[in-house]
DNA sequence: CGTATTTTTGAACCCTGTCAACTATCGTGG
DNA sequence: CCACGATAGTTGACAGGGTTCAAAAATACG
């Protein structure tokens, strides 16, 4: 899909102030860099350059030893895995908050562009490792994000093993809306703006783009959905949603 | 499947002198323990208790804030998530040498099992937790065997993605036999073990036991590998299963 | 040696991929 | 403002791969 992948302009890189740089930070408080404290935040933000990418672009491709890590700031960062010409699997999903790219060396086994308009906070990876190696908070704190971020890669796995169209389809409008998190609260509409086409989609859970629109219309017409726009989700009856999308956890013994 | 899962009989955990207990560990070396060193080290060993499981016995629920951590040091041990009654996937692997379960409090969203039989040396958590604490060495260590565990499942989660039956079993045999690394190595017949019964197998690869079988009699039928008994595999023709298990990374760029 | 379990094989059905055509949406320029 | 083309999404028909159900064969085990 982005085979003709074009890096991103250096234009598209630009440096605020360090006390600026993360003054106005829409995930300050609530990403690696806002966990730790003192020295290391600080010479955390003295290391950051803010960049954004636009659709086709991409920050990095598969196999390569990335020369930055990074912190999503906005929007959403896709891990690819490319198959074939055009023909790509979406492996992991970075929001807000999360961070991407291999420290401590070693190649990125996928690629990372954005999926509609993302902006990042980026790091030169050398000088993140040491700063990783002086201070522990940095390390420790990316090793809980990694341990949660495998953790929601194993449940996409059991997801993607051993569930038909509709059960996916439901399964990932219910985790993307958080549907889960909040089961007993107020049974409103929810409305979610999709960042993902249905090309996309189809990508992440593994079907074709017609398949992903069928199972749409299905739930449409089974009014467990409404679709204002072909990337506006409205969730009308949550609970058929969550019952769609097959419960694990049988034996919580 | 392991829906009358077991909890380990005590008599199964039995404690050596601490100069023992690693002295002749098969993993001595390779995993997180033989990584660390002096103080850290030692501060580990005095910590493990060895464990031993055999098939249907679990170490641990989905769920559960499991009161351990620990190493494998032979056999496999398989984590796996329950999706009805007898159907269960199995998301992740841990071979000899590698880390199981969940440090720093949280749940563990799967369940813990041997595959086979599979002896570990189990720590208790809080106890792990303010070693890693303690000392930095361990939780970095910890840091990259995670990184790269979070690598493997999401080639995992590509491989899932959009292959056929055929593709992943040689895919999954390719990987278990790591063909891949000894690519160039001797054309000999690989001999595998396999630790996994045909329903394990299906487990994995998100298929049914029939198809499974159906892809191991075309396979042999192929003269591409040899079956002596169910569970031992030998690959003739390792060049035709790599070609069949699915080239990725087409654009290396 | 007989029973239980696992594995293999067969046949019918159904879901999903494929190919194709149609519709909707959006931006551009006349 | 509308015509136009380009892109994205929807819908239909059909075929193929995989599941399901069923039964035979092979293996493990007491």
């Amino acid at each position: 899909m982005n085979v003709a992948a074009l890096q991103v302009p250096e234009s598209a890189v630009y440096r605020p102030s360090p006390q600026d740089a993360c003054r106005d930070c829409p995930v300050r408080g609530n990403a690696l860099c806002g966990a730790v404290t003192g020295e290391a935040r600080d010479a955390l933000a003295a290391l950051g350059r803010r960049k954004r990418i636009t659709e086709p672009a991409s920050l990095s491709w598969e196999g390569e030893t990335s020369p930055h890590v990074g912190i999503v700031r906005s929007g959403i960062v896709k891990l690819t895995v490319s198959r074939a010409l055009g023909d790509e699997q979406i492996v992991g999903i970075a929001r807000a908050g999360e961070f991407i790219g291999r420290p401590f060396g070693g190649t990125v086994p996928y690629g990372l562009g954005a999926a509609g308009t993302a902006e990042v906070c980026i790091f030169p990876r050398d000088a993140f490792d040491r700063l990783a190696g002086i201070h522990s908070a940095i390390g420790h704190e990316l090793l809980t994000s990694t341990l949660a971020e495998l953790d929601r890669t194993r449940r996409w796995l059991g997801m993607l093993g051993k569930k038909n169209a509709e059960q996916k389809l439901a399964a990932f409008l219910a985790e993307f809306g958080e549907l889960r998190l909040h089961a007993d609260a107020g049974l409103d509409p929810v409305v979610m703006e999709l960042p993902f086409n249905r090309q996309q989609i189809a990508d992440i859970l593994g079907l074709t783009i017609e398949t992903v629109s069928r199972q749409f219309t299905w739930l449409r017409r089974r009014k467990i959905i409404e679709l204002p726009t072909s990337k506006c989700v409205v969730v009308i009856d949550r609970d058929a949603l969550l019952a769609l999308s097959g419960e694990c956890n049988v034996s919580r013994h």
